[in-house]
DNA sequence: TACATATATATGCTTATACGTATATCAAGG
DNA sequence: CCTTGATATACGTATAAGCATATATATGTA
């Protein structure tokens, strides 16, 4: 992935927001997303797609559900570059109130904990 | 800025290398830049003015040449994240032979150097 | 099998980007 | 003034993005 792929990946409000709730939750189904981002679900799946094909995520289903989470594989480059992107979003009231409707989100869904 | 309005600036070829290229250098005119990464004028420049109106970078005339430098006012979290990104691209064949076509350059302008 | 829930994709549309070419503006020097 | 070099912008066009709606696929359960 070259830089101004991966920048054009940050580029969109709704795969940003889907990035830094990964970042901080670690792994999330599409349905938590969609809950937490108060969107569309094709809309939401759309963005996952395109940050899943550029290997920006990883997908993995667990029975119904499909999971999201960062590539563990990026470069150190674009790890570093995240980090500092979590950072800086994480105080704003955009990302607290996706935050927010995570967590008081009905019928969430258990996570398989896994090995 | 917002960071999507911010990354999408990065999210071109033509603008990231104008970006670099300036946090390098500090300071630019455009025929400086046209030559540095060989490409027309018009192209140039229209970039230039993109990144001009959402204030990432600043101009100011010098006789017949404009020079841009990067806005020393930007908040703290785009300052450090194009620290970042200079360090990831510094050491790219692109940024690098973008630098050595600046510095090989024929009739370069001086640049005035005021107070 | 039938049905419910979760997710993905297709379609048609609108808008945004990026580009080349042509032209306008602006400053400096005859 | 008039020209030249530097820079900006306008216009038409091609392509990409993003969206809402509808529909398809996959899984689990009765």
């Amino acid at each position: 992935m070259t830089p101004p792929q991966f920048f054009k990946c940050l580029s969109d409000d709704t795969r940003l927001r889907c990035i830094t709730l990964l970042q901080k939750e670690g792994k999330l189904c599409v349905c938590e997303l969609t809950v937490a981002l108060a969107l569309s679900q094709p809309k939401i799946s759309r963005h996952l797609a395109s940050l899943r094909l550029c290997s920006l995520l990883q997908d993995s289903r667990e029975g119904q559900w499909v999971y999201y989470q960062i590539n563990p594989e990026l470069p150190n480059w674009t790890t570093s570059l995240l980090k500092n992107v979590l950072a800086t979003v994480e105080s704003t009231k955009l990302f607290k109130d996706d935050l927010q409707r995570l967590q008081t989100m009905n019928n969430r869904p258990d996570k398989l904990i896994c090995c």
